[in-house]
RNA sequence: GGGCCCGUGGCUCAGUUGGUUAGAGCAUUCGGUUUACAUCCGAAAGGCCGAUGGUUCGAGUCCAUCCGGGCCCACCA
């Protein structure tokens, strides 16, 4: 054996023997109750960062209950990821001068396609580097035919349950990624504002969006201020284009707030839609899609909502209507990707009704059916199911599948078009403006997006001729999926759930599902763990898994969040060149409480690889000591028959040894792995090599068979968190002892876990 | 506006249902090391466990209030 532990030598060796074994790969037994993992699909464009170096602990869980026995599935996958993928994708395309705007959705969704297969790879390769013993031969992708198949049947279930439905509502409309999100993809900052009083003439009104006046439909005050009794019958009038609107009142209207009086203008605010909704009012755009100002006044049209902002007070001020500004320190939502502000618009979406579906899963929580670890979480899970609202599933983006429903164009006259005709010209319209100049071929094929009104009539139902007017002229619905809709039934597609016909599931489904334990960030608790709660619930009637297992984000050696700005960011891969995935798997470990942020530095690292120096070189003393003339000759000869003397110093390290499995297993029970390792950390280097080892210094013949057992038993404690340094070791001596009982198993990874006398109440 | 979490030696954090002298890694100081250890071993120094009050035979651990830091949710224009 080498003075020291070099990872780099063995690593890849070691992980091709297990791989080619078929380690990862579990075989079913009926009797037996197998643990199921499904690995949050990493984004298949992704390179490795060091939050998927914490699927470590999953790999801890994996590896321990196979040396307990039991099949093992640890199920890889990747994402195609919506609209990350997209929007790298049109960063790098705006580096080449382009847009997607250059191209129809046929084609750009091919070089997008290409994209992601180029790098589709590399993060398995990094995962495999990590040593992560997941189950090659079952990896799914998300855009697998199969699995998109299984993803439209359950959209179809949905619709004839009555749990689908398009909507024309205020949505959160980011202009500049050109699509609209979820509340949840809406991040909401505080910045410094004003608030602008203005004239409406008999009464005044505080804003801080003066540019969205010529909208406005209404004011509105609150039905408990007494100061506007008195004018409730009159007409306010909106400055710069002289509109009469009407004074209602709404409870929605905050008396202390601004004038106490709220211009209603539905188009473009949550809240003001909601009033109009309420009050039958009518709801006038003066932003479209674009972000441009639309329906206003000759100086405004066109310009965006920052400059109009500007040029409606310049000419409020004009006209004596502006009264005064504050300035106001006031929250507003910014798009979690692109960062630019979001537009709240009206659009026609397609929605999912959550709440009949969210009560199995707030069942399943309360009654422990799901459990949630740490517990804390629970509580907030539990407020946001039972609060949840219904969910827009549409994207205005091409990378995905589309939503499968057909409009057919003659019947639909009114849907608005865009597409890039033969001439690579870039043309937009209503189909009935458009359909006589254009044949049908030639939109469909250079068809960027289409728009439908909300009255639109679809179909679910794929046809070559409308069922109602005979023609041929259908197309697709262009919005696609959120991408969660399609992540969220990842437990169950990747599986083999077949969601038309449950009898008909794979094999693979009827054994492995439910699975055990789903390992997540807790930021994406609500996008990703709920949805795949719902969708297991909804189709399948059963909790997706039954723990949830939470763990935290890394943070560098100060405790700050890591970003590419700050240039704090470690690189996994870099880590684990110079240190060993041994040293950095640990380093997220060691010492870390459930759910608490990982603070991650230099040292922690250096200090784990040292303990894998410090495993290694105890491990070499042993085998030095083994002394074997003869490799071929039996070890076993010279101790096993030896009948040696058990001393103090023997006993009281092998009862160390039992108490440290104890504490190991019952801190793993409990999902405290940092406590865990500690324990083994602690046993092995400061008991059993500073006081054991070096007390048998002067007596290794005889000690030989305790120094083995410990050292064998530790390695295997020590194997679902350094899987590389262990195996290694003890590959080396099956070598000179492949006979003796502690050495029979062909790989550590496969040998029996050390049970301890269960604690834990179960 | 509601909710959650954190505040323990210089730094980063453990401390599981309240129970003997509060732990680790890194950093610091001193000593040792001819062979398991690009190191390692031995020893030392360093903490009124954010503040105050309470429950208890006993609290870092439970309760209340306050101070300081972080996070999540929410339609205050």
């Amino acid at each position: 054996m080498d003075k020291r532990w070099q990872p780099e030598k063995f690593e890849a060796e070691i992980y091709r023997k297990w791989e080619s074994s078929g380690y990862f790969t579990p075989k079913k037994d009926p009797k037996k109750k197998p643990f199921t993992i499904i690995l949050p699909l990493p984004n298949a464009n992704d390179p490795m960062h060091i939050g998927h170096a914490m699927f470590t602990i999953q790999d801890i869980l994996c590896r321990r209950h196979r040396m307990m026995a039991e099949p093992v599935l640890w199920l890889p996958g990747g994402d195609h990821a919506g609209i990350e993928t997209q929007f790298v994708f049109e960063k790098k395309l705006q580096k080449q001068g382009q847009s997607r705007f250059d191209y129809d959705r046929k084609t750009l969704y091919k070089m997008i396609w290409d994209f992601v297969e180029e790098n589709r790879k590399i993060n398995q390769f990094q995962m495999k580097d990590l040593g992560f013993s997941l189950d090659w031969s079952r990896y799914r992708y998300s855009l697998e035919p199969e699995i998109i198949k299984q993803v439209l049947a359950t959209f179809k279930k949905l619709h004839q349950d009555g749990l689908l439905y398009r909507a024309e509502r205020i949505v959160n409309y980011c202009t500049h990624c050109g699509t609209a999100f979820s509340d949840l993809e809406v991040d909401h900052v505080e910045k410094d504002g004003f608030l602008y009083y203005l004239d409406y003439g008999p009464i005044q009104i505080a804003t801080t969006r003066p540019e969205t006046i010529f909208a406005d439909v209404a004011v509105a005050v609150s039905p408990k201020d007494k100061k506007y009794k008195k004018i409730a019958c009159q007409k306010a009038i909106v400055p710069l284009i002289n509109k009469e609107v009407p004074i209602i009142a709404d409870e929605l209207v905050e008396r202390d707030f601004g004038t106490g009086a709220l211009k209603i203008t539905p188009a473009h605010d949550a809240t003001d839609f909601e009033i109009g909704q309420k009050h039958g009012l009518p709801i006038i755009s003066c932003i479209e899609l674009s972000g441009k100002m639309i329906n206003t006044i000759k100086e405004i049209d066109g310009l965006y909502p920052k400059q109009a902002r500007q040029k409606t007070i310049d000419l409020l001020k004009k006209e004596n209507k502006l009264i005064k500004t504050e300035p106001l320190r006031h929250t507003v939502g910014i798009c979690y990707r692109c960062k630019n502000l979001i537009e709240p618009l009206p659009v026609p979406q397609w929605y999912v009704k959550t709440k009949p579906l969210s009560e199995a899963v707030i069942k399943s929580v309360k009654t422990k059916e799901t459990k949630i670890f740490p517990p804390r979480f629970k509580k907030v899970f539990l407020d946001w199911m039972e609060n949840i609202r219904d969910w827009n599933i549409s994207r205005q983006i091409v990378w995905g599948p589309q939503i499968p429903a057909w409009y057919c164009l003659d019947c639909n006259p009114e849907i608005q078009i865009n597409f890039i005709d033969s001439k690579g010209v870039l043309v937009s319209g209503k189909y009935s403006e458009i359909k006589d100049k254009y044949r049908f071929e030639e939109i469909e094929s250079g068809l960027q997006t289409l728009n439908a009104p909300i009255e639109a009539e679809y179909s679910i139902e794929k046809s070559k001729t409308c069922k109602k007017c005979g023609q041929g002229h259908i197309l697709q619905e262009t919005d696609t999926f959120d991408t969660w809709f399609l992540s969220g039934q990842w437990p169950l597609t990747t599986l083999g759930f077949n969601v038309e016909n449950p009898e008909k599931s794979s094999p693979d489904f009827k054994y492995f599902y439910p699975t055990s334990v789903m390992d997540t960030l807790w930021d994406i608790l609500f996008f990703w763990v709920g949805r795949m709660m719902i969708f297991g619930f909804y189709l399948t009637g059963k909790t997706p898994f039954e723990l949830v297992h939470l763990h935290a984000k890394v943070v560098d050696e100060k405790g700050q969040k890591m970003s590419k700005s700050k240039g704090n960011v470690v690189n996994p891969t870099e880590i684990y060149q110079k240190y060993g995935a041994d040293a950095l798997r640990m380093a997220l470990i060691y010492g870390v409480a459930p759910a608490s942020n990982i603070a991650l530095s230099e040292k922690k690292i250096e200090a784990m690889r040292n303990f894998c120096n410090k495993i290694w070189n105890a491990a070499r003393f042993i085998f030095i000591n083994l002394e074997i003339p003869n490799p071929k000759s039996q070890i076993s000869n010279k101790f096993q028959n030896s009948k040696f003397k058990i001393r103090k110093e023997d006993r009281e390290i092998l009862k160390l040894l039992r108490k440290t499995i104890n504490s190991v297993n019952k801190n793993l029970d409990e999902y405290r792995f940092g406590q865990a390792l500690e324990e083994i950390y602690q046993f092995f280097w400061h008991y059993f090599c500073d006081l054991y080892i070096e007390a048998t210094k002067n007596r290794k013949e005889e000690a030989l068979p305790v120094l083995l057992e410990v050292l064998i038993t530790s390695l295997k404690l020590l194997h679902p968190f350094a899987p590389f340094v262990t195996e290694s070791i003890y590959q080396q001596f099956k070598k000179v002892l492949p006979n003796y009982q502690l050495t029979k198993p062909e790989a550590l990874m496969i040998a029996l876990w050390p049970e301890g006398i269960s604690t834990s109440k179960h």
